[in-house]
DNA sequence: TCTATATATCGTAATATTGCAATATAATAA
DNA sequence: TTATTATATTGCAATATTACGATATATAGA
């Protein structure tokens, strides 16, 4: 085989891993910080900004787009993009969970 | 072509990406969850809480202790594995710096 | 209309990940 | 020592990801 049994875990657990999957590569980590490194959202010069073809560059967009990590409006001809609060808060609580979770043990 | 382009980006982008590389597959959401739903640190029946074969929880463990998120202690014939709240610090660190970001954009 | 610009999709090659049977290693117990 | 138990490693097949050239689509302006 080879292909992930993710049909064999929880809903949860693969929406989660799902959301990590996005963010697990450093193309999307520089376009996630590129988006905040600017006062508005991004309208066209995400392609310039990267060490990578404008294809490779879509794909990235629309992995993180598709795990709703960003959020793109057309604007004309370019889109402007900007990062998508409310999936911040599920992995902030994720994380927030996982924290808590731990004050009440060993390590 | 088809590796990634890694280094083409900064070490701290890559650090974060195999951070949430290492968090990008189910099983291994659920290891993590195990080993907090439990009072202790766990010793031993990781493989008899998942449904993959004992080979393979060894890979998705050795992946998770390869990025800092858990550690192993060898405990007798068994090892004992605990979430380390170090690298736990690095991504709610990592996670705060962007929603400080975001709070003074238009989004 | 035609042209220029921005982004997406297709096709495909290179590489990485996933899963597991078989086997190896390492520690304890008899 | 030999058996038992727990975990790791090897080897390999199936699948997924990454990257990009070529091409398609879609909008704005002349």
């Amino acid at each position: 085989m080879g292909a992930s049994k993710s049909e064999s875990f929880s809903l949860e657990h693969n929406e989660m891993a799902n959301l990590f999957k996005a963010l697990s590569h450093p193309a999307r980590i520089a376009i996630v910080d590129y988006l905040l490194s600017v006062d508005s959202c991004i309208c066209g010069d995400i392609v310039n900004e990267l060490p990578l073809a404008q294809p490779t560059i879509s794909q990235h967009l629309a992995a993180l787009k598709n795990a709703n990590i960003i959020k793109g409006n057309i604007e004309g001809t370019a889109i402007c993009y900007c990062i998508n609060p409310d999936t911040l808060d599920i992995i902030e609580n994720h994380f927030s969970t996982i924290r808590h979770k731990l004050k009440n043990k060993c390590c």
